[in-house]
DNA sequence: AATTAATCGAGACGGTACGTCGGGTCTTATG
DNA sequence: CATAAGACCCGACGTACCGTCTCGATTAATT
């Protein structure tokens, strides 16, 4: 999950402040919030953790690490759904997801990927860290289905889940780019069209 | 379209350079290509389309709107389709949508807008040129498919158009973060298997 | 004098602007009054006189030969001094000199001086136009101090005029780095002091 | 004495590397000795020096300060001069002066107290630096030229100041014009000839 | 009257340097 | 050893000016 450096303990010398990890990540993401990508700053975020930079660049390598870290930890507030009804988790994980994207943390979680696809080389870890998480929810949810005879297996939980989540993102990324949010009713209101478009498809 | 600064035209003095504009997009777009987003750079970029910085700066306010609109531009190139048929509608779009994806001009774009949209203060402009466009493409697919009687008047076309963008997008992040590509039957099936599950829930 | 092209005058053609030499000269020395050095700028000049920047050019070849001209022709203003008395007209050309050098454009007339004395290649015309001329004025005031039978010839006109500028753009030098100005009755005053060190020597 | 920023010190955090000063100020004279003022670049004086901008910067706040010390350090090569008599004391100050102006750096340093005298706002410390220290060799001379008897103290140290510097500078800044220097035994002759004036006075 | 040719104001152009800022490294004194 | 502070080298940023250039619009003298 962490890009972090795993420190090279030997119990010799001063021990590492236990709370800077968190307070730095937490620093991270609020300047991430303030000052969006550019106007994140090390400097800053040091600064705000009150605490040196080389503190900093001890556990994490380099900024794309310190971000992607502090963005991953988030990441696990979505969560898997199981109410014996295919409908009702993919309302639930849709759900989830859209408020996943409403928040700073998550939204910077999709943007440090696509970031990173674009890169030369990969970015490894954050890969198996945030997309398998993901893509290991609707797997187990479709295999739940097909199980309990919902669907058949024609249909690979790989493209129901690339509609599910590349949906809801883009959604998330009109509704940013128009300065807007979302309240809970009008999430409901999204989740049921969406999932209704797509059990229209894959149902039996 | 353009965030390019509206000249304070009044036809006094020298008139701008006729083909300053495109080499600089070009270059551009060429830099950011064989760079990526570090790495490029606006001096890069001047030298290599044979200007002056300050020509440069006196068409786009800063680094990010000359990249912006170099990337709007290439945007045009995913283009309208129109067969007569609602399926091969969607087939030709999302076809287009995947060689957009798979050119670092089109992925660049994505970037741009998810990272735009993380921003303090909106982008404006922008959406209406890239966003916009693509929204106005399936609008009148839909359209068009509604008049024929293919489907019902039901399903809005921003739901479909979404679920088409988003599902290629997702698939794309996929395979680049994977450093995967992707060869043009391969293309076929993947078009093929979204359009598939998306009309068996639209059509009548 | 004039840095100033010459024109190729062939009488086709629009003429120049009368006024225009003069309103860029003016310009030149009240930016340069207001601004100092560094601050005075081709682009506010132009501004200033009301002209186009090739107006400027089409005059003089660059900044250098501008300011120098604009300074040349205040230099005029010392004047020759022939009162039928060494000490006479050496107090009336030291007078002469205090106030040229109070005024901002003699000041900036020495500037330039010291600085093209520092450049690589000598400024050529310029010393013909300002160090000659004065030059010219010391050494006719000792010939005729000669004739009269004031002083031997044993001591070169260069060696006192040396003396009688050095001193006073020295003095001037202390007064500007301090910020003050002189009044008439101090210009006396160190007129007197300077005259009678010269004629008398500093010996009991 | 210096212009150079004073550090907030305080022991912590890495100490400014010993020798950079040193190296930059050196490295100061010499660019300005080799390119002239146009042609004198921070970048230059930086790479120059081994040094990276930012560190030029963190010690004086702009071009005009490092110059400006640069050639203030270079002042103290005058020196004062005793030998118990006040001929051969303004004799061996004289020639200093020249020696110290036909040097580039002592020139410069002429051209920067002259350029600072025509700006808005005084430059300051740097007339302590270099003025004062030149005005109390000076005074002492004249100062102990009296105690011994030889010059009443009619005449003040300024006045004797301001006529041998002034006409040392006339007659440096007349010989670079003409692109000419100085060996020693011409230097001699224009001593004597000074201070032979200087302390006898013209009148015959 | 039509043509020719120089000048004019305006302002874009290719450069170069400015002074600032941030990334990531390094070096101290203090835990 | 780790830490907080902060200096270090590097290199890009966006701005300002230089001196050149290209326009359309004057303005005479020449046809």
């Amino acid at each position: 999950m962490a890009t972090s450096q795993p420190p090279p303990r030997r119990g010799r010398g001063r021990p590492r402040t236990p709370g800077a990890e968190e307070r730095i990540l937490g620093a991270a993401l609020e300047e991430y919030g303030e000052h969006g990508w550019s106007g994140f700053t090390m400097d800053g975020v040091a600064r705000r953790a009150g605490v040196g930079k080389s503190t900093v660049y001890l556990r994490w390598q380099d900024k794309d690490s310190l971000l992607t870290d502090a963005v991953a930890i988030s990441s696990a507030t979505i969560g898997a759904v199981d109410t014996g009804s295919l409908r009702r988790d993919l309302e639930g994980l849709s759900e989830n997801l859209f408020h996943y994207l409403l928040d700073p943390a998550g939204w910077a979680s999709l943007r440090i990927l696509i970031d990173g696809a674009g890169a030369a080389e990969p970015l490894g870890q954050f890969v198996e860290a945030v997309t398998q998480v993901h893509v290991g929810f609707v797997e187990k949810t479709v295999a739940r289905a097909v199980a309990r005879g919902e669907i058949s297996d024609h249909h690979p939980a790989d493209a129901i889940g690339e509609l599910v989540y590349g949906s809801v993102a883009m959604q998330m990324l009109q509704l940013r780019l128009a300065g807007r949010g979302l309240d809970d009713a009008q999430i409901a209101k999204r989740v049921d069209r969406l999932v209704g478009i797509l059990l229209g498809g894959i149902l039996r």
